[in-house]
Order: structure tokens, then sequence, then C-alpha cells
DNA sequence: CCAGGTGTACTACTATACTAATACAGTGAT
DNA sequence: ATCACTGTATTAGTATAGTAGTACACCTGG
């Protein structure tokens, strides 16, 4: 049903796993999979992407330890119904940290950063509601 | 003159050298370094923390990559003069993509987000004001 | 010139992160 | 019951990232 909607660069600094986790949770984000949706199998994944079902296995789990998707032994993996309702937003907060130190170091303003946030944000929107178009 | 700025716990998931760049990079970030000001000698940093020159000279050595010091043989190493103005910002919209996919993931809307993110830039302006009394 | 400070280059050890091979275990259709 | 599909656990190989030891090169004040 789905073509090849991930891909991977083994010779990439960061990890396989981690690459898929990055991905998938973006995907997910992104509206591609809605709550429910079931992802392609750990062999599916692993013989498209041509890597060990191990490794997708892996991604998986951190997924799910991260709530953003569901396994169920025999049945499958899928996108978590909720999007879990946090209350620990610390690790939210330095990220946020680490963006602002970063745009210090590119000579990024308060001002301009505030405007690229924005469009960011308007960008996030748009790419869902085209997704939700896609399904009528 | 300045007294243990900087921390380091040897069995953190990230590196050293990481924990050091950060830290670094942050300080510079909120005036606590201002620009031109020399800091510590790899061999004093790598006493204090209690671990290898070479590490500490690693840390400094992505931080002039990154245009955040100035490093002189003989002398020792300085904040960059100016914040470099950047040409690429790639590297920070994708960190920006990356804060909201993990928003979303927490739970947190993107009215709740803009509010955290506009508090983070009043308490890093906050922060750096009381910086710049400590000078008067 | 020399001494004592700076950063730097080279080498090597070692822990472990990453991946893979293989076998195990749950589910549901036939 | 069996089969074909799911995810899971265990083990192990291997590359390499992280760190440290040691020696080198540069600068400045005496």
């Amino acid at each position: 049903m789905f073509g090849l909607r991930f891909f991977v660069d083994p010779r990439s600094a960061l990890p396989i796993y981690q690459q898929l986790v990055n991905q998938i949770k973006a995907a997910a984000a992104g509206g591609l999979y809605p709550p429910g949706q079931q992802l392609p199998s750990v062999r599916e994944l692993a013989g498209q992407l041509a890597i060990n079902p191990n490794t997708v296995a892996k991604a998986f789990r951190i997924l799910e330890e991260q709530g953003v998707i569901e396994r169920r032994r025999g049945l499958g993996t899928f996108i978590a119904q909720k999007p879990a309702v946090a209350k620990d937003l610390t690790s939210l907060r330095i990220k946020l940290q680490e963006l602002l130190v970063e745009a210090y170091h590119l000579g990024v303003g308060p001002q301009e950063l505030r405007q690229m946030f924005e469009t960011a944000l308007n960008n996030w929107n748009k790419g869902k509601e085209e997704q939700r178009g896609k399904g009528n």
C-alpha cells in the first residue's frame, strides 16, 4: 500500500536505527501516519532498506518507549492512538535552550529567530492539512 | 580569576568533549564569556576536571571550527570577537524542525510551544542583562 | 638564550555502540 | 494442527569513537 517512505544511509554518522526513529517520528508528527496506522513489519522494512530486522526492531523499541508507537506480538506495530500528554517537558525546554544557543552563534537574533519559528509552525500546519486532504 | 565554571560527568552518554562544547557555547551565548575573553588553558581545565588535556583540546578544536573561539599557539584560546554572521541556516532550520516534532509527540500544541519559546527568549535576554550589570 | 607557559600532533589502548545471525514466541487464518 | 506471518531474545563479531600517554612546536618574559 505504501511505497518506499523511508531511506537510510549506512555511512552516516547517525546510526541506522536512529535515522529510522527520526523519520518515523517526523512522519507521524506530519500526519503521514495517522494514529492507529499499521507500520511495515520489521522484516519488510529491513528487506526494503537492506538492513537487519533487529535494527528495525531496535528503532521500534525506542519509539515505543517514547510513546510514539505500540508493538503487538504476532500482529504488528501501530502508531499510538494519542500523542501522550506530557507531564515532563524538561527535555523540550533543553532542546529549546540549545536552539537559542545555536542561533546566537550563527548570528541569528531574537527577531529573526522568532520569524523562523513562525514560518516552521506554518509549514507544519500546512503539511498536516494537505495530508488530511488526501483522505477525501 | 574565574572559579569552577564547568563540570563534567564521565559516565554520561554524551562524551566529555561534547559536554564541554555545549557548556562553553552556552556560557558564551549567555554573556558569561564576552568576546575576547581568555579561556582557561587546556591543561588548567583538564586539571580542574580531572581529564586528559587532549580531551579539552578536542573540544576547543570543534569550537574553533564553529567560529566560537580562537586558538593561538603559545598564547591561549579566546572567545571569538563576533558571533559569525551565518550564511547557512540549514542546521538551525533542522533543529527547529526537530523541536516541532518533539513537541508534537509530547502533546505540546503550537500555542503552548509558542509560549515556551517566548519565555525562553525572555530568560535569555534577562540573563545577558544581569551579566552586563556585573561589570558596572 | 632559557624557562615555563601555551596549543598540537602522533600513537595506541579499550570500552562499547552498532549491527547481524540465529533461534524463540505469540497470533490468526486455514 | 499447522502454517505463515508478526515481534522478541540471545549471542557474538567488528568497527570505531573516546580517551589518554607522550613528545613536539610555538610564544613571551626574564
